[in-house]
RNA sequence: CGGGGCGUAGUAUAUCGGUAGUAUAUAUGUUUUGGGAACAUAAGGGCCGGGUUCGAUUCCCGGCGCCCCGACCA
């Protein structure tokens, strides 16, 4: 693409109404436009970032045996008052809006009643388990205070899987195995070394649940943490009887700060004994199935990228989920063939199926390298007058900043 | 929802109870051209409503919005 076709600029200061760094740094760099408090649009930067996460979130989730599917985000009241959770007192942040003809609809937090409704409808014999459904929507929440920039918002994109087993055995199969697909994902996204599975608080949901909390001085979280043993506690749950539980030592435990940036939680019957899923198992009996929630938020994951991976020019994309493969800043000059060159080079780039980004304005070099480091594309390819007397292009590593020198006819 | 702070140009900021200034971005021209260029010119602004006052962007009240701390976070 050619940046001078992208409409978003890059701006030299900071929004005064950000102090988060991912927002700060998404917004400068043309990333995410805010809306409102808690609500970000994404711009075409930051789409293709999105979609590269989303990517590798559904590679690992097919990989799992999810199927993907849309759920819709308006929701229907009787549903939710299967499971008691229409009621603004039991559910405090929902949006809920009217129809024309004087009815109530909400607009999807989450997505167990509407996934248990769906399969009640297929789902009759031990033969149709298990499943493994999912979705990638918007979802709507009525914070009462949003923050952190995109890392909690009224209004956020996520994944979330459901697991619909016959048996505890067969659900505890799935749940440890999606362990370790989400472990995947964060390595993947490149914030593995920093992400550690942690034994959290089920809320009212269930007894437990587990975090994937990625440690950055700029989270929400307080977690305690055996780094050998790469497991930690939430601090909601930290008391002596779990930690002896996980076979963890109160002296290896260290206090960090950290952002959740996925969440996986055994249902048990919770959802399917209210709203009637149950199933005929080989002896004729019927039981109610056994459910596991699985989500991962998207915009959450993308900033918390951000915060652990920028640096003080700006953002550093690991190469895996980074809106261009390569940047090519043309460093303008009255010598035609520079222009030349850099086109030349850019086609070269795409037809060898590399993404890139065309820095082809008519600006000075400074501004150039800085809204190349600021938007933070891994591989920076500079065409210059100098290169190009010599016969050369100029590669640099955003992230180590070093460059190393390729002659153009080996380029191509 | 409790507490604190703040609303001035596209963006970021300053001043002042009496003509609202600067930077940047934008447009035009000249000179520049490897780390956010210089000069000139142009265009562009007081969140909304009420009050006090000869006069309010400034002071007061209300609303709305934004940020931070706490509570909450299925």
């Amino acid at each position: 693409m050619r940046q001078s076709q992208l409409f978003t600029k890059t701006r030299k200061e900071s929004p005064k109404d950000e102090v988060a760094k991912n927002a700060d740094l998404l917004i400068r760099a043309g990333y995410i436009h805010k809306e409102m408090a808690g609500v970000y649009s994404i711009l075409p930067l930051g789409l293709r970032v999105m979609n590269k996460i989303e990517e590798i979130i559904r590679e690992e989730m097919n990989d799992l045996g999810g199927i993907e599917m849309k759920t819709s985000v308006l929701q229907n009241k009787e549903i939710w008052e299967k499971t008691n959770r229409w009621d603004d007192e039991v559910v405090d942040n929902w949006f809920k809006t009217k129809l024309k003809n004087g009815g109530e609809v909400g607009l999807s937090f989450t997505n167990e009643e509407a996934y248990s409704n769906i399969l009640k409808q297929y789902v009759n014999s031990y033969k149709d388990l298990p499943v493994y459904p999912y979705d990638f929507k918007s979802i709507f929440r009525n914070e009462t205070r949003s923050k952190s920039g995109i890392l909690r918002g009224r209004e956020f994109y996520w994944k979330a899987l459901y697991s619909f087993s016959r048996t505890q055995e067969e659900h505890d199969d799935f749940y440890e195995k999606s362990k370790i697909a989400y472990k995947n994902i964060f390595n993947r996204v490149g914030i593995g070394e920093s992400t550690f599975i942690t034994f959290a608080s089920g809320g009212t949901f269930s007894k437990y649940s587990h975090e994937f909390q990625t440690i950055t001085s700029s989270g929400e979280d307080i977690i305690y943490l055996d780094k050998k043993k790469g497991i930690a506690i939430n601090k909601e749950v930290y008391i002596d009887e779990i930690i002896e539980e996980l076979g963890l030592k109160k002296a290896d435990l260290v206090e960090e700060k950290a952002i959740e940036v996925g969440n996986i939680f055994p249902l048990g019957t919770k959802f399917s004994e209210p709203m009637n899923l149950l199933f005929t198992d080989d002896k004729g009996e019927k039981k109610p199935v056994i459910m596991g929630s699985y989500g991962i938020g998207l915009g959450r994951l993308m900033g918390t990228v951000v915060e652990v991976l920028s640096d003080e020019k700006g953002i550093v994309w690991p190469e895996t989920i980074a809106p261009f493969g390569a940047h090519l800043l043309e460093i303008p000059s009255k010598d035609s063939n520079v222009k030349k060159v850099a086109e030349e080079a850019y086609e070269t780039l795409k037809n060898s199926g590399i993404e890139v980004l065309y820095d082809d304005r008519d600006i000075r070099a400074g501004e150039k390298f800085a809204d190349a480091d600021l938007i933070g594309i891994p591989r920076q390819i500079i065409v210059s007058e100098r290169g190009v007397n010599a016969g050369t292009l100029e590669m640099k590593d955003r992230k180590t900043g070093e460059t190393s020198v390729t002659h153009i006819e080996d380029f191509k």
